[in-house]
DNA sequence: ATAAAGTGACTTTTT
DNA sequence: GTCACTTTAT
């Protein structure tokens, strides 16, 4: 077995390199997903390292799935006990099996977003603080970001009036958590460094069973991982990774790219590859790429090369407003489409906030084309799967409060406010949980609790005790699927959500698709079910195997690659976003955001930015993106329009402020002469397609698609069209 | 206890 | 222009 076949020297290098450290600087579409599934093959297969030995962390299972089906094609045999993951989920695993050394039990769940937004909220109420002052968004995200620096609340220093308030609601927020046996995702590595940090005979157990330590995308990650590496790295001294500190763009998340400096000099001996050809872009796309990128202050510069050819200049497209902007992408696929140009799996629409996805797929609805759009939140964030999973998830943990108190009432079994209130009071005085005294409460006339309640209080919660009682014994004999159904049955919900309404059938169909993925895991069980839903990325849900349009944001575009990219929404305040106008660090994260959206393409890339764009329910003028600026005309296929050309001719910097500029408007008297749609010949550019036309200053402004030549901005007057009819 | 109507905050990005 | 949360009416 050849494991170095199609490597480049420097790939090669990588694979083989020697033990100890190694840290691999990786351009974009460099080839680094093949360095690292090529360099496990070859521990594996060459150097007899057994799968068991090794460790590979990634950021998204959607990652480590690709990497363990390319492993095991190149070995051409069964990977057994190689362990490879995200971050969270190894450190999920571990924990399980751990639990004895921490507060929770093994049986623990993991809170979402949204449960860990609730939870803050309950600390707030507990503690008696007002949340208009404490938005609880806020104090989560400073809790947030102390677990991922490791700092436990008695470790919470800031002594700012704020932060002492902080720090009492973090440690209340932790007390919740245990209580109802359940961590976040920031505590699955907490529990996991503090586990590897205070138990010295665990932190053996696995640093010498990982003989080898591979990351991705270190780039991105924070400290609380970094310590997690080089604490299971650490008998070994085995550590590989693989990052682009250009292409970091989590630092809201606790990401810190100069993890990547702090490796150079944690680990002196390191062996440093370069990777700096690009097999996916052509070059034209990488000196758009460059152009934005080298604006960032402090950066090694980096020479991006291939071998693909100059290939297509970039189109720049400027719309109206948002909404034509999704009219103009559509247009442009359905056109490109048409002509055989490409397919329509080709395309990807990417933007900054999922906000913008709302309009892009109205246009596509409006056009009656399908698309696909990445995004988990959308699926796991229905009402109805989190009702599911919350029943679920109190059944296999009655500790889990957030989840009992979502369904306590749902659907409407007449357990009102009053009684909820009663019975958490009840449970703080008794030291007990809510869910354990509902089950005593089901043994009816022998339960203490019973006189704690009214008559009818205790009526309906002890029926609801006996529901939970009865799919607690069940869910050892039923599968997922089985309990699931069983659940949906006694509660009534499927009569509850699914009421005749168009709505109520589309809630039901979510269910069904929540069913058809439980039914996956009939020989796994309710734990690796509640597990991997609980750690979905928005990217994982993204399967290649439609030929469609893809829907994406810029984050969840790291990593992929498609032939046709267009960015939409290129006006400061969407990218750059406003938030990072006051920080120069986000404001640089920013740009390397872009630079990840633009080498995504592999031919073809077109940028559309806007003239006025509804935010807030209404619609204003807006500015041009700042980074467009910093691309010069020559890459672009069409004219620059005048608004930003001339200002690129002027050299007014990006920085300046800017002054409002007059809007152009459809002028409602007049009606344009073209029509989207239709054909037009041109005398010296031949035969091209309206996109788009509009009246300005008594003058029709026509966009016309050219075949060979891409968009361009005509005035009907002067550039002598002629419709042309089938 | 529940459904309907009103208020107010909110939009970055996500494991 | 949406969602979640609160108040009010039945």
């Amino acid at each position: 077995m050849d494991y170095f076949q199609n490597l480049n020297p420097q790939q090669q290098q990588a694979v083989m390199a020697t033990f100890g450290p190694v840290l691999v600087l990786a351009g974009p579409g460099s080839g680094k997903t093949r360095v690292l599934t090529h360099r496990i093959a070859y521990l594996i297969g060459a150097m007899g390292v057994p799968a068991y030995h090794i460790l590979a962390v990634t950021f998204t299972n959607k990652a480590a799935r690709e990497m363990g089906t390319r492993v095991t094609n190149l070995l051409d045999e069964q990977t057994q006990g190689l362990t490879l993951g995200t971050f969270h989920s190894t450190c999920a695993r571990i924990l399980r099996r751990e639990s004895d050394k921490l507060p929770i039990d093994s049986n623990y769940v993991i809170f979402d977003a949204d449960d860990q937004i609730r939870v803050v909220k309950q600390a707030l109420q507990d503690l008696n603080i007002d949340d208009k002052q404490y938005r609880p968004v806020s104090v989560h995200a400073a809790i947030s970001n102390a677990k991922n620096e490791l700092i436990f609340p008695d470790d919470y220093k800031d002594q700012s009036y704020r932060g002492k308030v902080v720090a009492k609601v973090y440690r209340r927020y932790q007390e919740l958590l245990l209580i109802s046996n359940g961590v976040d995702f920031d505590d699955l590595l907490l529990w996991t460094a503090f586990l590897l940090d205070n138990f010295p005979e665990i932190r053996q157990k696995y640093a010498r069973r990982f003989e080898h330590v591979l990351v991705d995308e270190f780039q991105d990650t924070n400290q609380a991982q970094y310590v997690l590496l080089k604490h299971l790295a650490s008998f070994h001294n085995n550590i590989f990774v693989v990052g682009d500190v250009d292409q970091s763009i989590y630092r809201w998340r606790g990401a810190d790219y100069r993890n990547v400096l702090r490796f150079e000099e944690d680990f002196p001996d390191a062996q440093i590859i370069l990777l700096e050809q690009n097999y996916r872009s052509t070059q034209t796309i990488l000196d758009v790429a460059m152009a934005v990128i080298d604006r960032n202050p402090h950066r090694k510069p980096k020479k991006l090369k291939t071998s693909r050819g100059q290939g297509k200049k970039v189109v720049f497209y400027e719309a109206y407003d948002d909404r034509q902007e999704g009219q103009y992408v559509v247009d442009t696929i359905t056109s490109l489409v048409a002509r055989h140009i490409a397919n329509p799996g080709d395309f990807a629409v990417m933007y900054r906030t999922n906000a913008q996805s709302r309009l892009l797929e109205e246009a596509f609805l409006r056009a009656n084309l399908p698309y696909k759009l990445v995004g988990a939140q959308r699926f796991y964030g229905r009402k109805e799967v989190k009702d599911i999973i919350a029943y679920l998830r109190l059944v296999y943990n009655p500790g889990d409060e957030v989840s009992l108190f979502r369904v306590i009432n749902i659907p409407p079994r007449g357990i009102g406010n009053k009684t909820v209130i009663d019975l958490q009071i009840l449970a703080q005085n008794e030291k007990d949980n809510p869910g354990k005294i509902l089950i005593n409460l089901s043994k009816g006339i022998e339960s203490e609790y019973r006189h704690s309640f009214t008559k009818r209080a205790a009526t309906v919660l002890s029926k609801f005790g006996e529901l939970l009682t009865n799919w607690t014994e069940l869910a050892n004999q039923l599968s997922v699927l089985g309990l699931m159904d069983r659940i949906i049955e006694d509660a009534g919900y499927h009569e509850y959500i699914d009421d005749g309404t168009d709505e109520g059938h589309d809630r039901w169909e979510n269910v069904e698709e929540l069913r058809r993925l439980a039914a996956e895991y009939q020989d796994r069980g309710i734990e690796s079910f509640l597990e991997d839903i609980a750690l979905v990325s928005d990217q994982d849900t993204l399967n290649e195997t439609t030929n469609v349009p893809t829907l994406l944001t810029l984050h969840a575009a790291k990593g992929l690659e498609f032939p046709m990219v267009l960015i939409v929404g290129l006006t400061d305040g969407i990218l750059p976003h406003v938030r990072s106008f006051e920080d120069p660090e986000a404001m640089q994260e920013e740009r390397r955001l872009f630079y990840v959206g633009i080498t995504r393409a592999k031919d073809q890339l077109y940028l559309i930015s806007s003239l006025n764009r509804s935010s807030f329910g209404f619609t204003e003028p807006v500015e041009e993106s700042r980074f467009l600026l910093d691309i010069p005309d020559g890459f672009f296929f069409n004219e620059r329009t005048t608004r930003s050309h001339s200002r690129w001719k002027t050299g007014i910097s990006s920085t300046e402020p800017r002054w409002g500029t007059s809007v152009s408007k459809p002028d409602g008297d007049q009606t344009p002469q073209y029509s989207p749609g239709s054909r037009v010949e041109h005398p010296v550019w031949g035969e091209g397609m309206v996109l788009n036309s509009r009246m300005q200053d008594d003058e029709e402004i026509v966009d016309i698609f050219f075949e060979d030549l891409g968009l361009k901005r005509v005035a009907a007057s002067l550039a002598k069209l002629e419709i042309k009819h089938d």
